[in-house]
RNA sequence: GCUCUCGUAGUUCAAUGGAUAGAACAGAGCUCUUCUAAGGCUUUGAUGUAGGUUCGAUUCCUGCCGAGAGCACCA
């Protein structure tokens, strides 16, 4: 149990409130090392049920006046501090009240190097919490679609989905990860359009591909009489009734697949389970008629559809007029296979880019009325688009940055910049590669998911400032510190006598709350803003402390902080999916 | 037109209804014979607008202004 969770404990029973009350880290150190707002927020629930209960005769403002408590939530966070110095537990040195009504609250320092100690004794597993555990999540979170490019904002959502996967993780549940392909669809028509016109026969690779998608995707909305054929080139795909499109969708679909492979390789992400539209479709169609029958559909203009108007919503097509399932029907496809491999389950969470939030809504509905039991597990995390300074990408335009061609030129730059001598090239291209996903990965991360990235590849370059590479850096100078002080100085986190406690120090210990929290709040850019203050903080520490000294006592405790701060940048880091280079 | 999301330093982003709105970049200045300067230190600068709720509003509610996304057979 960390420190957090236990003044809270003491906090709720001491006082009897309810856990609604904030328990948080003050920016201001002399606010103390914990600071609530429960009298604040009792305060306010007194008032709020005496406003309802005004007896005939009285003003209201006298409410709190009759049960004798407090004028205000000073006066009241005045008497909880007393109710609080009473029944002191061990872990708190004192309780003050400030400000309009904050109680803070001071802690032992000790229980600081505690905490050092524990870090450098549990190593990455600090922040790891097993109070929630035993929950199986499922999250979904790469759907690039063969026939079409794994672009930027494939990878953002790729990077974001690995990092909450790994976040709920860290909690000790279970995760179940799966990527989603639309194998069949419209797209996939338009490209194989594009290819029969484009007059690459059957020398296809990702780049005629894309070119063959951009030239489909044009005329089907430019020319009916291409529309036409790009319409009846879906339904042979669905039927398979046509050997050229046949042969050419096989090998096209494995080339974009192969494609795939690789930049999950390099991203670093792993998946339990591959599922593709061409799997969904016809559960999601026989589904979407069978519960025609009960109602939850209905026919219109001879599609099927479902009216989101009776829930406010509006209504979408599951089942187009040639009876071919859209995307919606083949969501519920999907879940039905998602039940079946990997029921029971407590939440499933799509992630998605929020341009799909009303078509989400509609079908999340949809799915709940025809599994009920689903009810309440659902959950859709939308995250913004990756911009470019010129505007939206648009794979029909053609004008798309691939995910590939990112990391390279990213690359490229980071390769530059090393300027140790001694490292080989063969190293320096293995490092480069970390930086650049380093900073890919934390300039996706920094921000709240839902917010839109402006992608401006000439300051991504840069790498200065909050920055992938300012933790990496960070983390690489506090190795070479651990390397060099081997075999001279003994690590301890036994606490010197007169030390002064850190700020890293109190940084450090905070980091299972944060973990914690970004989880459950599915956010992980809570870790990324700690992580960079944490980095911050062991810089200023670097510059100002001299750390390895066999002429100082401290010594040895400084570098039981060095160490810790590894293991709790080496864990955050890893489930930001950012990897640490040896040097740099 | 309707629905949803969003307006915070020059720029890109933070801020759990709380205390003096935090960073980074850019600008100005300082700092490598102590351990990696991809670093550290100092400094200039912001809540679109008008109301409301609240002890307290960047945060919640309403109007206005501005930006983006979605709205029937694409995914």
């Amino acid at each position: 149990m960390t420190i957090h969770h236990k003044i809270k404990k003491w906090i709720e029973e001491t006082l009897k409130v309810d856990k609604d009350f904030v328990l948080e880290y003050p920016a201001d150190p002399s606010h103390g090392d914990f600071a609530t707002n429960v009298a604040m927020v009792e305060y306010r629930k007194i008032s709020k049920i005496l406003d309802s209960n005004v007896p005939e005769g009285k003003h209201k403002e006298d409410g709190l006046r009759w049960v004798g408590e407090a004028n205000n939530p000073r006066e009241l966070a005045e008497k909880y501090k007393q109710i609080l110095e009473e029944n002191k537990i061990d872990e708190v040195s004192g309780v003050f009240v400030a400000g309009p009504g904050f109680i803070n609250i001071t802690i032992d320092p000790k229980l600081f190097a505690l905490a050092i100690e524990k870090i450098d004794k549990v190593g990455e597993t600090f922040g790891e919490n097993k109070h929630y555990a035993g929950s199986r999540f499922l999250i979904e979170y790469a759907q690039p679609n063969p026939f079409k490019e794994f672009h930027i904002g494939h990878m953002m959502n790729n990077v974001i989905g690995e990092s909450v996967a790994k976040l709920i993780e860290s909690q000790g549940n279970e995760v179940v990860r799966f990527s989603y392909h639309g194998d069949v669809g419209l797209h996939v028509a338009k490209t194989i359009w594009g290819v029969i016109n484009l007059g690459v026969g059957t020398n296809l690779n990702i780049k005629t591909l894309g070119q063959a998608y951009a030239l489909g995707a044009k005329f089907y909305e430019d020319d009916d009489v291409v529309k036409k054929e790009i319409i009846e080139i879906n339904k042979k795909i669905y039927d398979k009734s046509d050997q050229e499109i046949n042969i050419l969708y096989d090998k096209g679909r494995q080339i974009s697949l192969d494609d795939f492979e690789k930049i999950y390789e390099r991203l670093g992400s792993h998946f339990d389970h591959h599922f593709y539209e061409s799997e969904s479709a016809p559960v999601g169609k026989k589904l979407v008629e069978e519960f025609l029958e009960k109602g939850v559909f209905e026919k219109s203009e001879g599609a099927i559809i479902f009216k989101g108007e009776k829930v406010g919503l509006h209504t979408r097509v599951f089942l187009n007029s040639d009876g071919l399932p859209t995307y919606e029907a083949k969501e519920i496809g999907l879940m039905y296979i998602k039940k079946e491999k990997y029921s029971p389950f407590d939440i499933s969470i799509t992630v998605t880019a929020n341009e799909q939030d009303a078509f989400f809504k509609v079908v999340e509905k949809a799915l709940e009325e025809v599994f009920p039991e689903l009810n309440g597990k659902l959950l859709h995390l939308s995250h913004g688009l990756i911009k470019l300074p010129s505007g939206k990408m648009s794979s029909r335009t053609g004008d798309v940055l691939t995910a590939e061609w990112i990391i390279d030129t990213l690359k490229e730059g980071s390769i530059n910049k090393i300027r140790e001598p001694l490292i080989s090239p063969e190293e320096k291209e293995i490092i480069a590669e970390m930086v650049a996903l380093g900073a890919l990965k934390f300039s996706i991360l920094r921000q709240a998911i839902g917010g839109d990235i402006v992608f401006d590849i000439n300051k991504a370059l840069s790498l200065d400032g909050d920055s992938g590479p300012y933790l990496q850096y960070s983390v690489v100078r506090a190795e070479a510190l651990l390397r060099k002080s081997r075999g001279q100085i003994e690590i301890s986190g036994k606490q010197p006598e007169g030390w002064k406690v850190t700020l890293l120090e109190r940084l450090l210990e905070r980091f299972p709350s944060i973990l914690e929290r970004s989880t459950n709040e599915y956010a992980p850019h809570h870790l990324v803003t700690y992580l960079t203050a944490l980095s911050s903080e062991f810089n200023s520490f670097y510059s100002v402390e001299k750390i390895i000294d066999n002429e100082n006592v401290n010594s040895s405790y400084k570098l039981a902080i060095v160490k810790a701060f590894i293991y709790v940048m080496t864990s955050g880091l890893n489930i930001l999916g950012i990897k640490i280079p040896e040097r740099m």
